[in-house]
DNA sequence: CTTGCCGGGGT
DNA sequence: ACCCCGGCAAG
């Protein structure tokens, strides 16, 4: 970081010179030993997701990475910014563990018609422009013409079998400890089921809580008018991945790189983020659980010892501090 | 009370 | 990006 630097940088050119240097030099001298010492101050820093989570999953993730030096490194830090949460989740009976990729795995990418009525879903993209093409747009059926009109009639979704179901199982417990009113909010449920009669997975979750939703980016009311000049669809080429919208509700803990309830949000996160402004349905809920606590801060930074540029100079010497302190930000110069 | 600094706003 | 400050937690 910056940090390290700067003062790697003024330890050798401020070596004749004054000022704060003296100051320091003492407690340099015993630290340091070259390396300044910012992993130790890292732990407190936002950085580090995995929080104690009630799970097991939370637990044998932190005992195999504290316990387990073998963990490549490529491994954990995987972990740590990808998806900090690996899971274990037991799937009719058997304990499946997974994380990112087989989650990949696990998503079916299939093609639904959202011509009126028509809830055709195909797996191809061929498939159901073919569809629409002579279906609904009554071009010829066997010129493989098109003009890409077809693109604004189906959408491209995802299916992800497994955070179907799992979205349940994941909810139940939401550690209490962690985040107060625990908000059963990021949910997961699609209206993929309701096209796709093989998924008609109805979760015990999305029957308990409504709230949840996960809508298909596209809106089947554009279709009223006529096909030429769509207004403001959502249409994106039809290679983009990302179709579905799995808008879920932010927690109404801040997550500051500490116990957050970061447990469920890696969802299938696809397309922008929406927030369900004219979904009444959610937003109702939403205020209904929050609107109780104020996301107090998880955590400060522990107050550190060293003397701060400000206790050094004195507010009279402002102009001395550095600028962090002087943006009231966390000092840089003395760091701890 | 003071101090450190996060979060957020202004330019 | 830079600058500033309200407000809060810790001491």
């Amino acid at each position: 970081m910056g940090v390290i630097c700067l003062f790697g940088v003024m330890q050798g050119a401020d070596l004749a010179g004054k000022g704060w240097k003296e100051s320091l030099s003492a407690s340099y001298s015993s630290s340091t030993s070259g390396n300044w010492s910012w992993d130790a101050s890292d732990q407190s820093v936002p950085s580090t997701p995995s929080p104690p989570l009630s799970n097991d999953a939370g637990k044998s993730f932190l005992l195999s990475s504290q316990s387990d030096d073998n963990i490549e490194e490529t491994e954990s830090t995987h972990f740590l910014f990808e998806d900090p949460i690996p899971r274990k989740r037991k799937v009719g009976g058997q304990v499946v563990a997974y994380e990112k990729t087989d989650l990949l795995n696990s998503m079916k990418v299939m093609f639904k018609c959202l011509w009126k009525n028509c809830e055709k879903v195909l797996s191809t993209s061929s498939g159901i422009q073919r569809h629409i093409r002579t279906v609904h747009l009554g071009r010829n059926g066997d010129s493989d013409y098109s003009d890409g009109e077809e693109d604004f009639y189906y959408s491209e979704i995802e299916v992800n079998m497994d955070t179907l179901s799992e979205g349940l199982s994941n909810l139940t417990p939401t550690s209490p400890t962690t985040s107060g009113p625990a908000p059963v909010f990021p949910v997961l449920t699609c209206d993929v089921s309701r096209s796709e009669p093989t998924h008609m997975i109805h979760t015990p979750l999305s029957q308990s809580a409504p709230s949840a939703l996960c809508h298909i980016r596209t809106d089947h009311a554009y279709q009223a008018t006529t096909p030429v000049s769509i207004p403001s669809m959502p249409s994106e080429p039809p290679h983009s991945e990302d179709r579905i919208s799995v808008s879920w509700q932010s927690p109404p803990v801040i997550y500051k790189g500490l116990p957050g309830p970061m447990t469920q949000i890696r969802t299938v996160s696809i397309g922008e983020k929406r927030q369900p402004v004219n979904h009444t349905t959610v937003s109702k809920t939403h205020t209904n659980t929050t609107s109780t606590s104020k996301p107090t801060t998880g955590t400060r930074k522990p107050r550190g010892e060293a003397k701060k540029c400000r206790k050094v100079y004195g507010m009279e010497k402002r102009d001395l501090w550095c600028t962090a302190c002087r943006w009231k930000k966390a000092c840089q110069r003395f760091t701890d």
